[in-house]
DNA sequence: CGGCGGTCCTGTCAGC
DNA sequence: TGCTGACAGGACCGCC
């Protein structure tokens, strides 16, 4: 479930569960995800109490107190959540569980292991390669419309391409990439440069889609936490995004789509230029 | 070197 | 009902 306000209200939801816990021992059920699990990841992790749950991008730290991060990727099918105190039948796909000194279990499950975990100390954080090169989050004030004046104009490629590039900003996904694009009424194949004049409404169009979609996965969250996993995109509504053949919210028109770099792109042929 | 296609992996669903 | 193929919210790698 990784967009950023899927992993915003992962964030949330964890640091609400577990702000304050400590981490009593954790067992790896495989070597790796994407990538492979530090080798001394568990010992690492073992003893230390988690002061807050912060997010950058779509990653999310696990501050510790020894002053390590640990970083997790939700990737394409990540999930976590937490059991209570009755011990729970782990499946295939449950790849980390981290038990708690109180007794609860927190399990990261991911079927199609696009995911990664990892861990760094936080004076690593900003030089990390996962992190060195990732743009602005899209709430920043850094995320100006100068700034993405700019990046949009030196892009050749597709609008829609460059806002999934999360050098040029972070957090916009295959879903709110189309959606931003329908609120700004801007074709998701125009070239990026030429986009570049309509910047703020652009970011009006990221922060407004996003935003959104925070404020209504917030609003399960108590389902997240304690019905143990499924935020996907429930009970969300799009206004493009899988509506292919159905009629445009605004004019009626059937909403097409197409692929865009290999991913499936939703835009009103009307609304749109 | 920007940009694109292929790739990692499993689950699900449409269509036959 | 069962099988097959297409496709799925991400991001890295390698190639032009």
């Amino acid at each position: 479930m990784p967009e950023l306000p899927e992993v915003e209200t992962v964030r949330s939801g964890l640091e609400m569960a577990l702000k304050g816990a400590t981490i009593r021992k954790v067992t790896l059920r495989r070597k790796d995800l994407r990538i492979p699990f530090p080798k001394d990841l568990a010992q690492r992790l073992e003893g230390q109490k988690i002061p807050a749950i912060r997010r950058r991008a779509k990653y999310l730290l696990f501050d510790l107190a020894s002053s390590d991060v640990l970083i997790a990727h939700l990737g394409m099918s990540g999930r976590f959540s937490i059991e209570g105190k009755t011990p729970k039948i782990f499946t295939a796909h449950d790849h980390v569980i981290f038990t708690l000194n109180d007794g609860r279990a927190l399990i990261y499950n991911d079927a199609r292991r696009f995911g990664l975990m990892t861990i760094a100390h936080k004076e690593e954080l900003a030089s990390h390669s996962l992190f060195a090169a990732l743009g602005p989050e899209p709430f920043d004030k850094a995320f100006s419309p100068a700034y993405l004046q700019g990046a949009l104009q030196e892009r050749k490629t597709a609008v829609k391409v460059a806002l999934m590039d999360q050098a040029l900003v972070v957090g916009v996904g295959n879903i709110y990439a189309s959606e931003a694009l329908f609120l700004a009424g801007i074709s998701p194949h125009i070239p990026a440069k030429k986009t570049a004049h309509q910047a703020k409404a652009i970011i009006a169009a990221i922060r407004k889609v996003l935003g959104d979609a925070i404020a209504s996965g917030g609003s399960s969250l108590r389902d997240f936490i304690h019905v143990s996993g499924e935020t996907g995109y429930f009970q969300h509504h799009f206004n493009v995004y899988g509506r292919k053949g159905d009629p445009c919210v605004t004019c009626g028109e059937h909403i097409r789509s197409t692929r865009l770099s290999g991913r499936s792109t939703f835009f009103c042929p009307s609304c749109q230029k």
